[in-house]
DNA sequence: AAACATTGATACCGATCGGTAACATGCCTC
DNA sequence: GAGGCATGTTACCGATCGGTATCAATGTTT
């Protein structure tokens, strides 16, 4: 038990496989090990280890942890908004499918993967110090989501467009943390159809 | 600085003024930092400090910290219910009327204080351990809190009762998450109006 | 081959984590 | 006044926390 320790290639057909850099191959890991147990569950040692890396090469790609949960959130944004851009985009201009797509994609998000709910909204529940550099993020994020649901929902003609767009946030963000409890079976089996209702009662 | 160590009554206008048991004192600053840091943010010798206690007598009369943390959330089930009676108790006989005065009572307290959402709700983020004793509770809490949703919209003649009462457990939940980061003047200032509309589209 | 940057390995730091043992002090009741 | 009970005090446990220093082993580039 005293050799072999180290380089696990796991799979990979072939051996010499070029290793991805070790800051990336950390983000990935701190990524998923945040979103599955939780932020403050998660020690930077068992991130390195999951790796297949050292703390010191954790130290070394990040200043410290707090900036490396800074780093995730950002990710978990960039890849929310291209999300959105895919989930839209073919809908560019009938803003009702694009909303009612965006529900319908969270839908099928809760029902197959993505249990754990949204990494951005857990950390804001998380992260209870105002000085973490996480939630400017966080904060930066749910802002832009608004604003965007807002212009959605202008555009859609709404009668109430601001009230709209926040019944329909409040939908969005209650669908993350029911699921956390009560699974795709709780409440968020009816997500699509009550965001259609609240989107018919203010245009039709 | 080695004298004066416990014996903090703070105010209270007679010195003789009845200590409370220990474990009151624990319970209650166990529920307050919890709440306010987050479970996993606080540690038993803070909730010993903060209660004017040692960390002893918290393990006299707890079995273990998940314990204890499991018995605070079952605490605030308890005060959530007595709150929702209350809050629909004066409308015994309008369902619409009860349902309302949830969403008026709740966009209140977003208002005023609690600005760290729900106790129970956060404790699902922060909790990712199946086994853990607060999440049987937790569980709970929300399938109950599913049933009189669904009972109220039943008594209230909705066309589909049950997505009405999801759609507004939906919205309560993201009220609650919501205002984690942008607080009462995000979203949850649609809270009762979207409610209502979500409501109207389901009866009127 | 020399110089370089990246990484791993390991040991360490002080602090805090959840949890326990042993003893002392007070208070209320009999 | 003698028990018993609730509590405080202090010291301790092994483990883990976030973070750092030092050195060896890589490969890559020129």
């Amino acid at each position: 038990m005293t050799t072999a320790t180290t380089r696990q290639q796991t799979d990979s057909s072939a051996e010499d496989a070029p290793r991805r850099p070790a800051r990336d191959r950390i983000f990935d890991a701190a990524r998923e090990l945040f979103y599955r147990q939780g932020i403050r569950a998660v020690g930077v040692e068992s991130i390195a280890q999951e790796a297949g890396a050292t703390k010191m090469s954790l130290y070394r790609a990040f200043e410290s942890k707090d900036e490396l949960v800074a780093e995730c959130l950002k990710q978990s944004e960039r890849e929310a908004w291209l999300w959105w851009e895919a989930t839209t985009g073919p809908h560019k201009h009938d803003p009702r499918a694009a909303l009612l797509a965006i529900f319908d994609s969270l839908a099928l998000k809760a029902k197959t993967c993505e249990k754990r709910g949204c990494a951005i909204g857990n950390a804001a529940v998380e992260l209870t110090d105002d000085a973490h550099p996480a939630r400017a993020v966080v904060v930066a994020y749910n802002r832009e989501k608004r604003r965007r649901l807002r212009a959605l929902c202008k555009a859609l003609g709404a009668r109430d467009h601001e009230m709209l767009a926040d019944g329909l946030q409040l939908l969005m963000d209650g669908a993350y943390l029911s699921r956390l409890s009560l699974g795709a079976a709780g409440p968020n089996a009816s997500l699509r159809r009550a965001a259609e209702a609240l989107i018919d009662s203010q245009t039709i």
